[in-house]
DNA sequence: ATTTGCATGTAAAATGTTACATGATTGC
DNA sequence: GCAATCATGTAACATTTTACATGCAAAT
């Protein structure tokens, strides 16, 4: 199987672009991939130790004047391949467990209106979400036009940009569908007989 | 913050439908909710003895001619108040960590094809969910129409659907974007500079 | 002075997966 | 008889989150 430890990765990963001390990391994390990927400290610092105790990056202790070193590490050539390697195999689909999803599929133990707030303040949610991603689309063309990066930067956007949109017309949708049911939850067929065949999210 | 155990309300949600064993809850959740939840022996019966003691779910075993008896469990009033508590709490965001996007944020480390391939992988096996997925809502709609809890199954597997779909054009549009990037990578602009000011996904 | 942010970590708890052990029963 | 599946669990492991401890430096 697939080695399941990503943190590795996104650790590599970022110390291609330059030599990062942990602290570093976590902030690279938080200002460029927070919308899709989470890495704390308590998974950063021991993997980087770990790392360096493994070839894979090198511990650089950088002199500041007036301030104290910092404890940055850099990329090793054994540890671009590592990465490189990662790269090439197809990527698992993420486990998913999508609370909203279970709620509803339990809707009928609550009323009507309990399960359209439920769509409601996630529909609130994801417009705000998508009008974000959309200021960071603007900044991103203005602002890094040319990078050699920016075609995957904007590859990983459009990914939440979409995802989003589609969950704004779900949204929409959903909604439909259960005042349809309200409206006609008294019909004589209103049964309850077992689990359906197999239901997707 | 919001109780982060949701394995108390898959079981307590299936409970619901009838009194089940360990077993059965975990093939129950298998058959219907496997496309957006997951639950593990591991969890379910060290809970199912949690939920007991806690009086919100009651051990009924159940004798079974010629068979050993099986250990099923109900849910009691207080379990029934504590799912719907929960369902009545919105939603929290999961917590994504998408290793498709993490691979393809860092992939100018390899070549063009091979994130190409890396597209062209995520896009074969979300083809192939979709369609399983169009099956399912065959099935649904013609053999369980008119069941109470239909409007909700039907949700879940549009947010399936729809989610597939709108990656299936991201891959399109991200195909199409290497492909620029590739045709225009020697550009005299094409410097790397630091990193982007936030990504979504 | 003191609060805020920089910076480096660790420990404990919670969560979740995987593998294994065990034995009964059913269908071929 | 034998394999598959029913059925009930446990133990070990891996992963991840949260909270805490510590101290320096900069700004108010």
């Amino acid at each position: 199987m697939a080695s399941p430890n990503r943190t590795i990765y996104a650790i590599l990963g970022f110390l291609t672009v330059k030599p990062m001390s942990g602290y570093d990391i976590k902030k690279a994390v938080e200002v460029s991939i927070a919308n899709f990927w989470k890495e704390s400290y308590g998974q950063i610092y021991p993997m980087l130790k770990r790392l360096a105790e493994e070839g894979l990056v090198e511990k650089t202790d950088a002199e500041q004047c007036g301030k104290r070193p910092r404890h940055l590490y850099s990329i090793t050539a054994q540890g671009r391949e590592k990465l490189q390697a990662w790269l090439r195999v197809p990527a698992e689909p993420p486990p998913l467990r999508l609370e909203l999803l279970l709620k509803l599929f339990f809707g009928s133990q609550v009323d009507h209106q309990t399960n359209r707030h439920q769509i409601e303040a996630f529909r609130q949610r994801t417009q705000e979400e998508l009008e974000r991603y959309r200021t960071i689309r603007a900044v991103l063309t203005t602002e890094r036009s040319g990078h050699r990066d920016l075609p995957y930067w904007l590859m990983t956007l459009s990914f939440g940009e979409r995802d989003h949109e589609a969950h704004l017309e779900w949204c929409d949708e959903a909604l439909r569908l259960l005042d349809q049911s309200a409206s006609t939850k008294n019909d004589a067929e209103a049964t309850l007989t077992g689990l359906p065949p197999m239901i997707s999210g």
